[in-house]
DNA sequence: GACGCTCTTTGCCCCGGCGCAAACAGGGCC
DNA sequence: GGCCCTGTTTGCGCCGGGGCAAAGAGCGTC
């Protein structure tokens, strides 16, 4: 598409290593497409139509299960490929991606695939290195859920969201896009109760501090030490 | 190395698709080693100098906490890679491989992987597809364990297994390798104790049949139903 | 054939965290 | 400025399932 520059994908990972010719012609077969805040990328279980680069904004990824509960797989960042289930041979995306603040992504046919596959190969190395990572973070929180208890595992989840989403403030880090109570917990697998009750505890004690869809680290060293197990 | 077979590796879905000759110049640069049951393919945390492909055996792949509790990964079968950690770009396994039964695997060196990725296009996209169902997996893990009670979580667990170990008999089906309580414990997040009492409980309704290591599920079809969380 | 190791079962108690319910508060919108 | 919608807090009671403890049972070994 015309006026998609090269450098809005400069660091974007999953064209490292690639020549810059190469990625001038990745790009020009991309579309670059706005999504409002509120509106779905895409939905689970519907065809896989289309992979895509975050440029802009913050995506909500999540399934739902057949009783209607929601699990958030991850949260999307700009310079990340995501809605890649044609590459690792779905047919379908297996959860939605949803806008949680307006949005802008580059968006290729799925058909497409293949053949840019075949044409640039460190695309194909690139993408196991990126599904590789999520792998690896599935896994910790597969041994998270099994073995801490939810403190622990909400106090992980906050230092893994400022890590990829903080904004440093005077008064600590700010978690820089909307996010509910009901989020964390659906990342964590507990309840938007529990979690707010956790978050009361600790805004008293000075280690975070919170609001509508706001949630600052004041103290995230101490949050560390609460995520490794340290008592008290 | 010599006495290695295409034939071996006819249905190993990493080789999918290449070619024959290719097939062959692969199976040259491979070593086929014994692991006896009970010992350690490799090792959480040690240097990933190696990449596998089970031929004959049954590999338990557990993560160990920094507090000693163990997780299991995943079970591998003959005809999986596994050990690719170098390929998703992590310098040491995150897991440790224990051999379940005596084992025999394709060993390949890491260092190998760059090249033979770049040599055979297809091994890089078969990869691609199988980390990717490797992830599917784990999601679908930390979907149960955040939604599912533990009981639901041992059903889904036994069909999985059953589904991928399971030899038919005519009591119904058997989990064709030694799986302890503990293990079918460390699968699904839960403890030895509940488990046991879990599989107690389903053995008086004559849905499954226990001893020592050993698993048969009488009624898969009830089993399904419980796992799908149908009442009783 | 007896011993010992590992795995399994079961009883009992307790508690982390969930469910329910109700009150409370930002903040957008008219 | 007031209303309403959505998100947050908090109290209370209960219970699924974990912890602890101890007894029982395959199975390999000598």
């Amino acid at each position: 598409m015309a006026g998609v520059d090269r450098s809005l994908v400069a660091n974007v990972p999953v064209f490292a290593g690639l020549a810059p010719e190469q990625i001038d012609q990745l790009l020009q077969e991309a579309q670059s497409v706005r999504y409002a805040k509120g509106t779905n990328v895409f939905q689970q279980d519907e065809g896989a139509h289309s992979f895509f680069v975050l440029l802009h904004g913050r995506l909500r990824v999540f399934k739902l299960t057949p009783d209607g509960q929601q699990v958030v797989v991850r949260f999307v960042t700009p310079g990340e490929v995501f809605g890649i289930a044609m590459a690792i041979g779905r047919a379908t995306y297996p959860a939605t991606a949803h806008a949680v603040v307006d949005s802008i992504a580059l968006v290729w046919p799925s058909a497409a695939w293949p053949r840019l596959a075949a044409t640039y190969p460190g695309l194909a190395v690139n993408t196991l290195q990126t599904v590789g990572s999520r792998l690896q973070d599935a896994h910790t929180r597969v041994v998270e859920m099994s073995t801490e208890e939810v403190e622990r595992r909400v106090a992980h989840a906050l230092l893994r969201l400022a890590r990829q989403s903080g904004r440093g403030i005077e008064a600590g880090i700010e978690i820089d896009f909307p996010i509910t109570r009901q989020d964390v917990a659906e990342m964590t697998g507990t309840t938007l109760h529990t979690v707010s009750r956790v978050l009361s505890a600790w805004e008293s004690q000075g280690l975070v501090e919170g609001g509508r869809q706001r949630i600052i680290l004041r103290d995230p060293h101490k949050l560390f030490l609460l995520a490794e197990g340290s008592p008290g």
